[in-house]
DNA sequence: AATGAATGAGGCTTCATTCAT
DNA sequence: GATGAATGAAGCCTCATTCAT
């Protein structure tokens, strides 16, 4: 493996586990086996490898629903499969997935703004793809927002409790997701 | 004013803006108006003023939550009045809030354990109040733990989208709220 | 002697013994027996206790020919007289005399400017004392910026290869620099 | 141009323009238009190039007083002309020139003495110049090193200010040199 | 000869904490 | 209780130099 994708999956593991703060530019190299100057070849600071792991994660997250707006399935089905996706995708990169989440909203105030900046357009595209429900009648609740509130609410809160805890399979997990994007659903229908 | 809540006070500002990092016991002090040495008649260290904040906050949203708790209502208005109410108290402690329910998390593995810790006595709770209106059959949807996951991550969301945010009045955010719970709420019941 | 005084004179030693850049600030503290820290205290980096160094001298030689140049006497007895005193202040401040006229022209761009910016006041001054002598007649040479030229680069030369290197006394000096400014002298005016 | 003549022309650029500290390997081999390695083939260290400069430098220096020296024209004439060339030589070869003279002396305490070993031999050409005009019975001022003082340092300081600072042309420098050396030569005489 | 990735020593600076007054 | 100067450990980063290809 080169050495730029060394250091990319030790920052990954190690932010994710210590915190931006209390990784050290020492912890991710040493875990890399390799010396501090190499870091430096590589990346221009520790921020410069943070902001790429970040903008790794969004762009991932951003071509799934992109993927998914673009379907011409049934609302619903687009919802549940882009949600169940997502967890697969979660699952995957799950030290990531909670850096982005959840560590970058709290790290410092410039942080804070790349967050809701990345942030932006994912619930835009989840935005738009609600909108195509509520236009072609299908959610009699007619706040797209609001709605889109509810659902990323909860996947936000089934990473951080289930997935990130291992505290259940990934196949457990998505049955639970199934059953709550369900009840939602439902909600936003009657 | 005494000394040591003049230190909370800023304390609270500074984490919530800059982040437990970023803030330093030197621009604790500045804020407060006292001198580096100061801080450490009251507090044991930069850890330990930060804990604080998070045990009195997390004490606060129990408080509450047993109160609802306790109450024979309706479960549904239950849950309505204490999600309402809990707004209410963000509100008032938007930092504090914004630091237990987005820093606290991120920051490291030990404030991580922490955030569960306190985390857990909220879900109970609301598991309670939950698990009550399955018992007595007000809700289809027999699972409660993901209904709080429902609810708890709406909550979450709708706090660091709009309040945090200031992108909305407090009256504008409850009314969206109400909404959001009666959709939910609908959702669980048929 | 207080903290602050003692970084200015172990900085000024060091910095003149061993040049800018060889001139740890680890060893500024040590030799003023402090810790690292404590120098962040008086100075903001080690370019800031540097620049300092340099201002205080440039603001000294500024003094010494603003005074000389308000005095009435006869021009060649002011002339003879500041380039006496000058010599005498650089012997009191050799190292610091050493940083500003030798070091700093050849550190680095920013310096070799700020070394420039010094030096035209001091050219300034120079100069309009000369051109006094011009007005009244005394100089048959009439290009004063060219009679500076001499003047000063006979005294840069005289401070590098006799004061700095302690080749002779005071005394003995003083007795060349006066021979010497009579020879110019005398160019000057025949 | 073969590959150390690459590196040796943008080592003169880069020294002189940023100093011997701020001019890094990386620099030098980044405007040679070669890679890192290839530097340490041709010369076993940064210092080691930059002696080669300094020496390069100094020969040029020493051979053309040399010459005069050898000459049996006139003293005045040979004095006057050995200066007018060596400001041509300077204009040359301008920033292996300020290399020389005005950052070799303030770098680090090795490189001072460098710079005296090299100045002792110039200082003592000049002198045997100057000595046989003594002997000559041209000059009634007899004091060999003091009139050498004075020829030095004016010839450095017209590079520093106008040479240097492209303040001038060539031929206006030289005719301003012209009446200085005709000045102090004056001085010198009666 | 040429490359350029890798090294690692060491410098500057920050900051939580201590302690004498 | 309050002060604030002093501490020193530790982190980020730079850069001259090496070496395998």
């Amino acid at each position: 493996m080169d050495t730029r994708k060394k250091l990319i999956n030790s920052a990954k593991r190690l932010f994710s586990k210590k915190g931006y703060y209390e990784t050290k530019v020492s912890d991710i190299v040493a875990d890399a086996g390799l010396s501090q100057g190499t870091f430096y070849i590589y990346f221009k600071s520790k921020e410069d490898i943070f902001k790429e792991l970040v903008k790794d994660m969004s762009e991932k997250i951003i071509r799934l629903l992109k993927e998914y707006a673009s379907k011409e399935d049934d609302i619903e089905t687009i919802i549940k499969n882009a949600t169940l996706d997502f967890f697969r995708i979660m699952y995957e990169e799950k030290p990531i997935a909670y850096i982005f989440m959840f560590q970058l909203i709290g790290i410092n105030e410039e942080f804070r703004k790349l967050y809701f900046d990345k942030n932006r357009r994912v619930r835009e595209l989840l935005n738009n793809i609600v909108k195509k429900g509520i236009e072609k009648g299908n959610f009699s609740y007619k706040n797209a927002e609001n709605i889109v509130n509810i659902l990323m609410g909860y996947v936000r809160i089934v990473y951080l409790e289930y997935l990130l805890k291992d505290k259940a399979s990934l196949d457990e997990i998505l049955n639970m997701v199934n059953e709550g994007i369900d009840v939602i659903l439902k909600g936003v229908k009657t």
